[in-house]
DNA sequence: AATGAATGAGAGTTCATTCAT
DNA sequence: AATGAATGAACTCTCATTCAT
């Protein structure tokens, strides 16, 4: 990126990441099944035996391109300061982080749950995304936990489970493409489900 | 089933269930990606080409176990009598509902998963799985209209985005296979998360 | 023909006379290449075991059509008298024969080029298919020796040599489907490369 | 051809060159129909995929023995000079061509009709075919034309319709591969179909 | 760093034929 | 005489991978 690349004979991390890419858009288009090595190859503009000598097999392309979701997911959570923040505002903060991957990165989302889906039979695979469900969750988890002491939210919320129903329905919502509810419907939903009814004697 | 198959000359519609069946079991084994027609023949004791006699496709291969998948999950939804219930009572029979097919029939919610991420590139899959999950989504969309209605439930909901969070909660829990929360936990979350806070007042 | 069939068990003659049909008509659609017993049986209305029954096997189809051919053909160049005619007489009533074949069985062509097409690779199809191509070129023979007797046609013809001119054009002729020349022109010159030219002095 | 084959790692062109050498040769033993993609493998000496990989599909392959069809065809009849020649030297040139053919490339002839048949009903292959065909015809169009003016040949030929007559005859010829008539005599039969008769009077 | 050519293993599919009823 | 079910053998085509250059 900060050198003009010659577009013959790149350096290999470039290399890397240009497949990393490619391979994550054909991913979205025809799903991990559908991915192909030539297609990727294709896409690059180079040989299947060039993206064999750097990528050497399959196996380790897919772990590339869960590198690469890793990473730019990470990236997407550490931008802004968490520092002073009641949980409400930090859940806010997680939601907008959220809106604003499906707007830039809409790939993200589609490429993730078909890691999961593979991650299930795949240890090299589990290994690189169970840590990024953990951390998404976990994320979750503590605002859940400071919220019921600083008194954003209800004080009987079981954090764990609270944590999974708000990836739960933030996942579904990606799957289903905001076809049956519009993202700041869902997030209000799921901000009253944590804080206290507005009125008990209503 | 009911009577010991002779693995010679068996009519279409047992074979066709058999076929069905074997395809389901590798699905959760191997992924639909990992799904062959040679390896069905096999667990069914069939020849290839018989199993070609009796699905003559692999798409139709798979459109049967998604009429498979579908036929029994309406099954699960039908053999209560859902009547003089409250919001409530009902929401915790569907939980019940899911409870059950998670034990009876662990299969039936990764082979769901693997369905629908094939019905976002499958029409015809996608026309087989899409009514199925809006049938499921919508049980708790009425669900919850009703118990805003008779004070089981908070009067603030959305429904609909309140639909997703359930489903998208349950799937969620069966995609993670219970390893963060058990069900009772979840359930209860739920149930919290939707009426009213015990007392605002504490 | 002259008894109605019950379309159901029919007798065995009946039947392979439909099976013939079915199979000519498949031929002229799709070549001998792309005859399918399937096909036959579905265009019979039977099972393809049945098909089985009455024809043991392909090659034994195959022959069947031939024979059925070759009946055919037989049939149309006995039924006129040929006595008292001259050469030219004959020569034009084989063109009205070829003619009336082409108007009436257009598949009749079409199918024996496809078996004789067959008959050079094997020797059953040939054993049939030979002898009718003989028959046919020795009827220009004769007639073509009577002419140069009777004063019909030239007398320097090689009546083997003209007969091949003559079943080459013709079968020319129904290869190209009568693209490039009206039939009426080309008995018209056939005629006129056997007899005379209307003046040598001219 | 002019240097032996290591049969490894040749270049694509003379790998294609091989692959249609090897299928003309199986066609003219086994017919278009009997063409197996394995077996031009193996007479090549290549994997199958490999034969995929020069020759994308069977489609492909078979377009590629017509195209090669055309060009050894072609190539035959553009070798000498056609200038200051009578339209009966014009003639005598095709059928030496003719001849030539038949003895060095007897393949040629077999191949070519073969793959007449297939364009029937196959619009690829129509494409490359018939234009070979007009143009042969074409050819002796021409030569006939030309005859009627300079006196070679009778004034009242119609040259569509004598064109036709002399490849069918040839065509014929070739289909018996001589059982009935020698090249010479055949020919003789059609010079003497196309001149005058050499004395009316006898 | 890059590539054209090659490959083994395996995929889904087809087809004539047979068997039990 | 008829059929649904079954099958072995074969077919075209695909794909990740390797090799020589």
């Amino acid at each position: 990126m900060h050198e003009l690349p010659t577009h013959k004979r790149e350096s290999g991390d470039d290399r890397r990441l240009a497949i990393a890419a490619a391979a994550r858009d054909i991913i979205v288009e025809k799903g991990l099944e559908g991915l192909r090595t030539r297609d990727i190859a294709a896409r690059v503009g180079i040989n299947i035996a060039t993206l064999h000598y750097h990528v050497p097999s399959k196996e380790a392309l897919v772990a590339l391109v869960a590198e690469s979701i890793r990473n730019d997911f990470k990236a997407q959570s550490r931008r802004r300061s968490r520092d002073n923040k009641t949980a409400l505002e930090l859940l806010r903060m997680e939601f907008e982080d959220f809106a604003e991957s499906i707007t830039d990165m809409p790939q993200l989302i589609v490429v993730m749950a078909e890691l999961s889906e593979r991650a299930r039979r795949d240890d090299e695979i589990a290994a690189i995304m169970s840590p990024l469900g953990d951390f998404w969750r976990n994320q979750f988890v503590q605002i859940l936990g400071k919220g019921m002491t600083d008194g954003s939210f209800r004080p009987d919320i079981d954090p764990t489970a609270g944590a999974l129903m708000i990836t739960g329905a933030l996942s579904e919502y990606g799957r289903l493409r905001g076809r049956f509810s519009t993202m700041p419907t869902l997030f209000a939903e799921l901000e009253r489900a944590f804080t206290r009814s507005p009125s008990s004697q209503g």
